[in-house]
DNA sequence: CTTTTTAGTCAACACCTGTTCACAAATATT
DNA sequence: AATATTTGTGAACAGGTGTTGACTAAAAAG
């Protein structure tokens, strides 16, 4: 009683609540509204915590946003030093990536659903730190592509737009990977599928952009 | 007096209430938050209206989203017909549907804009509905590419997955183009050629998908 | 152990929210 | 011209919102 009075008394928590409130608007965004629709009240008492104790770890909701942000992207920037690293043959390296890639999705929702909504829903800042952060994913992808056997002859430009080409399917994927329900393993899978179908055909159509004997691509597109 | 005290009176209107809640939205959703955080309230001050107007014409805001929604669809769809009946030279077809879908954007950007954020910040329902619609648009895109020369020989299956590559790509595009100012000309002059020479690499890919001598896309495919 | 700093509670505020109801003006119908 | 219907108004409600300040338990520092 004296040491814990359990239910109404004071937790130590050792600066847990930190982490809780954050967890808490994961939470809340996962399987609600949007992030810049909560209140800080409704964070806070899904946190277990009262309202005034959310200003002692951040000065407003924002901040706390930002903040999420920094930790989605932690989790992203790991995932890619891991797919990095792995270093396959090309053969499975496309669905290996991929692989690695959708698991991080499914074992990091929250974090990608909080990011997913932000893209577009967010504020300015948000919307900006999150695009940038894809941006450097493209870049990093444009220089592993660069390795590539079969496209050391396509310059860095184009490598650069392909890579975006595959980003942004991978991305839409992931939204939509999302809209499914969290153990529809079938459905995952076939998104897998249909992800490695696309990258492989864009990895094919570069490939081939400048090797063919009519180069038809590249000449439509220098007429501009 | 008597007969127009004109600030404080009471304008007819004649029914224009409706349409001018459904423009402050659009607007607040322009330049402010995504939909789902805007408040009733909100939208009657920007209208000029009193809360309670409200209810003359929507039962909540939802509703409202969602005529929203089926406002921007018709544009969306007026749109792909006018695309579609344009009937080019394969050579500037391409690049034609790309200036005639980035001119309509610019003209209804704000309709744009809040199909953007619903997309992933939306309700449920608005997400779905979005989805829905998108997945048409793709199917409506793989019958045109259908009747591209060079595109004959490929599998309705090839061509369903290359249009949602390319409707991707363009949905991608779009959204970064509503992050430009809305006279930046270059820029999105930039996001055009960006746009096609994307498109050109995805037709080339599929073109070439199964005349290549060893097929190596198809065959790792099949090898699922 | 004593002091200081951190991290939580509680009460209160001014404001904004969705929604109700009764009322009146503008328009449509007869 | 008289009546009925639609459409906008104004006051009021119960409740949620961000933020303040003074207070105190717990942990860290001395």
């Amino acid at each position: 009683m004296s040491r814990e009075t359990a239910a109404r008394g004071r937790r130590p928590k050792r600066g847990r609540t930190r982490q809780a409130l954050m967890d808490a608007a994961l939470d809340l965004v996962a399987k609600k509204a949007p992030f810049s629709s909560l209140s800080l009240r409704e964070v806070t008492k899904r946190a277990g915590v009262v309202p005034t104790a959310f200003y002692r770890h951040f000065p407003d909701m924002s901040a706390l946003g930002l903040t999420l942000l920094d930790e989605s992207f932690r989790t992203l920037r790991q995932m890619m030093r891991e797919v990095r690293q792995h270093e396959l043959p090309s053969e499975r390296m496309i669905r290996g990536s991929l692989e690695t890639f959708f698991t991080y999705v499914r074992n990091n929702r929250t974090h990608f659903l909080f990011v997913s909504k932000e893209l577009y829903g967010g504020s300015a800042t948000m919307r900006q730190a999150i695009r940038r952060e894809i941006r450097l994913f493209v870049s990093e992808l444009a220089m592993d592509m660069a390795r590539f056997p079969f496209l050391t002859q396509v310059s860095a430009e184009d490598l650069q737009m392909m890579a975006s080409l595959v980003v942004n399917g991978v991305v839409a994927l992931t939204q939509e990977m999302l809209e499914l329900d969290e153990d529809d393993e079938a459905g995952q899978h076939e998104m897998l599928i249909l992800a490695e179908k696309q990258v492989r055909l864009i990895y094919f159509g570069v490939a081939q952009w400048r090797s063919g004997s009519d180069q038809p691509a590249s000449a439509a597109m220098s007429a501009e």
